[in-house]
DNA sequence: GGCAATAACGAACAAATGTTAGAATCGATC
DNA sequence: GATCGATTCTAACATTTGTTCGTTATTGCC
């Protein structure tokens, strides 16, 4: 039993947590501060650990943002997901809402996208997967609009890509205005949106 | 004669010249590349001038950035008023339709908002007369909406404040995913956003 | 306890950055 | 055409950046 106890604890490798610490704390400052400002020697710093000691977990600087990049939509699709998940049987608008309202909390929350999806500067090759990602996120949304079309509950003459990039644009960029220590919450902003989305502001 | 051309002429002095031109070249690259990746360097590069020549007309870098969202949200209001202007006898709604159009317009042309505004680093004094600018240009939109509600013309309910923070931020971020070689003109995308606006996408 | 692998250190590197200052050049005025 | 201020160049500077590498410390295993 020691002996597996000793393998069981060593399956994650002392590296392994180095690692995710680093990535953990990368994401916090790129969120805190700009893609910028955020050198590897302040990365290293935040971790404790000494600047050169990262390139033993990670290749480049460049390879820490994709990690950061790829946690950071990984998680919004898994908590969106999620939220869909609980109102399963729900009207295509319902679990609409239900994502809107995951993506704009976790958009707040890790204040993610837009600092950190302004990094077109990114490699090719990282940026390429980093897009990947976001078609399969965005394709979340494209497809409960789909659905709410194909039930017919949609008035017709919208262009359901635009529909959909101009909601979650409007919520991706509530993370500039938004202001945690006012009187509303992120549901409330989700909800007037959906408002303005269903039935429209004008009499 | 000759006297007067030449004074008349130079009532723009070179200085004013190159100074305008290293603004044009900044704002330019600024647009195409991030805030970063554009050095002194490089605007300088591009305005056919040595570096060293660019701290005749700016003290500082941050004063050349600020220079740039000056003339940046400057010329948004500028084409934002200008198309009020145009339809200024219409109703509320259809003025906010122009000026969210030009909003649009300007943000796509000069693919301003997405890739500037997302400068928080900027040194507080600078950052401070920005916001302000920043807030006299969402004056404009609110003042439509609240015209608009005050002639009955709005559903009750709605926090107007959120409602204009939500459609402006979905045209802003509209930069980051329109693509001018599409069939698509931004003065459409205007228009689906205010029939989402008006109307409503549910039947 | 000792050995090999793993992980972290720490000093250095070259390149790039913003900035400065003195010399050179331009351009208008006498 | 000489003069003098306005404008630009050139060459350097101090820092900061990402990165490398030989060395040291720690860890897991016999």
């Amino acid at each position: 039993m020691r002996a597996s106890g000793q393998t069981a604890k060593s399956r994650i490798t002392k590296a392994e947590r180095t690692r995710a610490r680093l990535i953990e704390v990368a994401t916090r400052l790129f969120q805190e501060h700009g893609s910028d400002e955020v050198t590897v020697r302040r990365i290293a710093a935040a971790a404790k650990i000494e600047a050169g000691s990262i390139y033993y977990h990670f290749a480049s600087r460049d390879e820490i943002m994709r990690a950061v990049l790829e946690g950071g939509v990984g998680g919004a699709k898994t908590e969106v997901l999620k939220a869909i998940a609980e109102v399963a049987g729900a009207s295509p608008l319902d679990r609409l809402r239900a994502a809107l309202g995951a993506h704009l909390k976790y958009t707040l929350h890790h204040h993610f996208s837009s600092r950190l999806k302004a990094i077109r500067r990114l490699p090719k090759r990282l940026r390429d997967h980093h897009m990947k990602q976001e078609r399969e996120y965005a394709a979340i949304f494209a497809d409960l609009l789909a659905e709410a079309q194909a039930k017919g509950l949609l008035r017709p003459g919208f262009d359901l890509s635009v529909v959909r990039m101009l909601a979650m644009g409007a919520l991706t960029w509530a993370a500039e205005w938004y202001d945690p220590a006012g009187t509303m919450a992120p549901a409330d902003i989700t909800d007037e949106l959906m408002k303005l989305l269903t039935e429209g502001i004008v009499k």
